[in-house]
DNA sequence: GGTGATGAATTTTTT
DNA sequence: ATTCATCACC
């Protein structure tokens, strides 16, 4: 091939195929990119962001450029900064939804009855002012689990609702009434949960008496790029809308076919609708995959073409056909898990490293067995996923010093390490604290400051409390003066939290020690302790220390946008995948969120696939049997093969035999145990369950049932946990 | 206020 | 099976 000069294209142009071309070029109006999988989606947002800058029609300041994650953001920064030959992207606009949202709202704190150095609480936080609220208003915080209420006030949220425009029929009226309860507090503690980032800006953009606001917003955006729009939630499309009524020029980048996060939320109707929410839309399909061999898409365009609700798309490659998509069938999970700890072993004698493998589960409870298999066998692998670094208990009660310190008005902090480690400070001694900083209307430290004036305390409670106060201002007083990492060290220290996990034997406490460690020295890039603490209530990622090359193992959500060659898909059965609970929950969208993530799990590869499923599976401890995956049958024939150790049927699909395999009649078929779905049970059906026995169903809850047991009285249980009939 | 026993629940989780 | 929370008891 002759090199070939291109005159008058700049080099970030080179190499894009037409539609990508397309894209980048069409700037004017609404644009909707349908990238499928593995069609450049990131570069032509990079690309576009680049030519829009390096042809002068925007500056950095006037451009929006919103992702969900930190990673995209990141990524999309670094990447458009090369781009450009090294410019620093500081002050850009371009971030996830919720900094881009606490920027705004840290600006405009004062329209929602906020200041501006609001602090932003993370769930941990949330559930325990949640606990109080319902405490206080006399509910049973055993039958109604806050963390329940949580997830109704997230999903209201994420619908961009106030407890004003809930529809008091749609919610109990005693949660409307904690909704509203606990935004007053919320205000109170000048504080945000993540929703109100995005609600309160809302709240602000749509008020006719922020007009000015709004305005200002619509003049300095000229353009507006958002990042995997198939998960948007209402909230967020409503804040996009606000915003592009000003120049209109709106480019939204997504896969209405890997739209996975419904249940958090996500509305893949906003991107089914996106031509008639923004009229005049230009619609450009990325359909050449970059990816994955022919085989592997189709086998993954056969599955996801059984989805009613979607826009449609052909994905294409040119990789040639490769290998087609293994299906294999095993007798139970271990074997599964044993089956491909011995294949990845296979593959890797023949060359493949460790680090192009990955395995994808659809829950978290599927991993143990296979961390166990490579164990034994010597894989390294790391799980993705687990809690993250700044959720680890020991980083959450440092970072609650922090904020006792930093904030002296955070009583959810100092709530937390009152007593931690041990002072004898417990929790009648709190409700106590609490009961008089409620009556005074002031802060938890004020409210122990003013009765340490007085005599209401006991003798030893009211020295350890004054202890402790004198303490924090001591720590206060150094702000400024010592370094914040040198100052989080003598917290630490002097408040023997350290001493503490020291102190402990169990196994775990040694690494506890070693992130407190990490902790500090983390803090040394930040110019400030507000600005760390800014940072990691948004910015919650982990820290990666891999060098060796390693098996992957983790959740098919957690593996949207990363691509391995080899990529193995166990636990393909009815009632895991697609989870039976999300069949039951929603039903045939239910389904099709599921049929998408098996779309998303097999378009991760790049040129081979394993989808295996497992006769029978032990769960919560008790076996279990299923039959194979109706996504498995929804493999197109032509594009894969199937073969099996056991005497199971891959649903239907006819099974050769390994030569490792036994005889057929040397197995039993695998019994099915239909679930009940809440669909089938009344009040007053006869229902019988494992431990309780038999007993009549009296009063449903959504998916809970209070069931009269023959002689035990009546309990609340879940719909799966009984079988109809007695 | 700290300890061991008992019982119930158990998907996915970008911020 | 395992975890997590609550409860009864020290």
């Amino acid at each position: 091939m002759m090199p070939q000069t291109v005159t008058n294209e700049p080099l970030y142009m080179q190499g894009l195929n037409l539609p990508q071309r397309e894209a980048v070029e069409a700037l004017e109006g609404p644009v909707l990119v349908l990238a499928g999988a593995g069609t450049g989606k990131t570069r032509v947002l990079t690309t576009r962001l680049a030519h829009i800058l390096s042809t002068g029609r925007a500056w950095p300041s006037q451009i929006l450029a919103v992702t969900f994650t930190n990673k995209a953001a990141q990524e999309m920064k670094t990447r458009v900064s090369a781009a450009l030959g090294g410019q620093p992207v500081e002050g850009w606009w371009l971030g996830t939804f919720h900094a881009i949202c606490a920027r705004m709202l840290r600006a405009n704190a004062d329209l929602v009855g906020l200041n501006s150095s609001f602090t932003i609480i993370d769930e941990d936080d949330q559930i325990r002012v949640l606990k109080q609220l319902m405490e206080s208003t006399g509910i049973d915080v055993k039958k109604n689990p806050p963390k329940a209420l949580a997830a109704n006030i997230s999903r209201w949220k994420d619908k961009g609702l106030t407890p004003e425009q809930v529809s008091a029929g749609e919610a109990g009226d005693k949660a409307l009434l904690l909704y509203r309860q606990y935004q007053d507090r919320l205000k109170m503690l000048n504080t945000c949960d993540f929703g109100d980032l995005l609600l309160h800006v809302i709240t602000i953009l749509r008020d006719p008496k922020n007009a000015a606001v709004l305005q200002q917003y619509h003049k300095r955006f000229k353009y507006i790029m958002v990042d995997e729009y198939q998960d948007t939630n209402v909230a967020q499309y409503l804040w996009l809308r606000l915003l592009a009524q000003g120049a209109n020029n709106i480019c939204c980048v997504g896969d209405d076919d890997q739209s996975i996060y419904g249940w958090r939320g996500a509305e893949i109707g906003n991107i089914l609708r996106f031509s008639q929410d923004f009229p005049g839309a230009k619609i450009i399909r990325l359909e050449q995959n970059y990816r994955s061999t022919g085989n592997i898409l189709a086998a993954a365009g056969g599955v996801i073409a059984n989805n009613a609700n979607r826009l449609g798309k052909t994905l294409w490659s040119d990789k040639g056909a490769g290998d087609k998509v293994s299906i294999h069938a095993l007798w139970d999970g271990e074997a599964e898990a044993r089956w491909v700890a011995e294949k990845i072993d296979m593959l890797h004698k023949g060359g493949v490293a460790h680090d192009g493998i990955a395995v994808l589960v659809r829950a978290g409870f599927q991993m143990r067995e296979f961390e166990d298999r490579f164990l034994k066998l010597n894989i390294p692998y790391r799980v993705v996923g687990g809690p993250r670094f700044y959720e680890r208990a020991e980083i959450r009660d440092a970072l609650a010093y922090l904020r006792v310190v930093a904030q002296p008005s955070d009583d959810l902090a100092l709530e937390r390490i009152i007593n931690t480690p041990k002072r004898g400070l417990g929790d009648t001694t709190v409700e106590r604290l609490y009961a008089h900083a409620r009556m005074a209307g002031i802060p938890l430290q004020a409210a122990i400051l003013q009765l340490l004036e007085t005599d209401e305390l006991r003798g030893k409670v009211k020295e350890t409390l004054r202890g402790l106060m004198n303490e924090f201002a001591g720590w206060r007083a150094q702000i400024g003066v010592t370094s914040h990492p040198q100052l989080a060290n003598t917290i630490l220290e002097d408040s023997g939290y350290i001493a503490m996990w020291q102190a402990e034997k169990t196994p775990d406490a040694q690494g506890r020690v070693e992130n407190l460690r990490e902790l500090v020295s983390a803090m040394a890039e930040f110019e400030s302790l507000p600005a760390f603490l800014e940072h990691v209530s948004l910015v919650m990622e982990n820290a990666e220390t891999s060098n060796e090359p390693k098996v992957t193992l983790m959740t098919l959500h957690g593996a949207k946008g990363l691509e391995f060659d080899t990529v193995f898909l166990p636990g393909w059965e009815e009632g895991l995948f697609p989870s039976q609970r999300s069949m039951d929950e929603n039903g045939a969208a239910g389904l099709e969120e599921e049929r998408r993530l098996a779309y998303v799990g097999i378009t991760r590869a790049k040129k081979r696939a394993f989808i295996s499923h497992a006769g029978n599976r032990r769960i919560y401890g008790n076996w279990t049997s299923a039959i194979a995956s109706r996504f498995i049958e929804e493999l197109p024939d032509d594009h894969i093969e199937v073969s099996s150790d056991i005497g199971l049927y891959g649903g239907g699909r006819s099974v050769h035999w390994d030569s490792s395999g036994v005889k057929p009649e040397a197995y039993k078929p695998a019994v099915v145990t239909p679930r009940k779905s809440a669909a089938g049970i009344a009040v007053g059906t006869r229902v019988f369950h494992e431990k309780f026995g038999g007993g009549s169903v009296i009063n449903i809850d959504g998916n809970k049932l209070d069931v009269k047991f023959d002689g035990l009285g009546i309990k609340r249980v879940l719909d799966s946990f009984v079988t109809v009939g007695s």
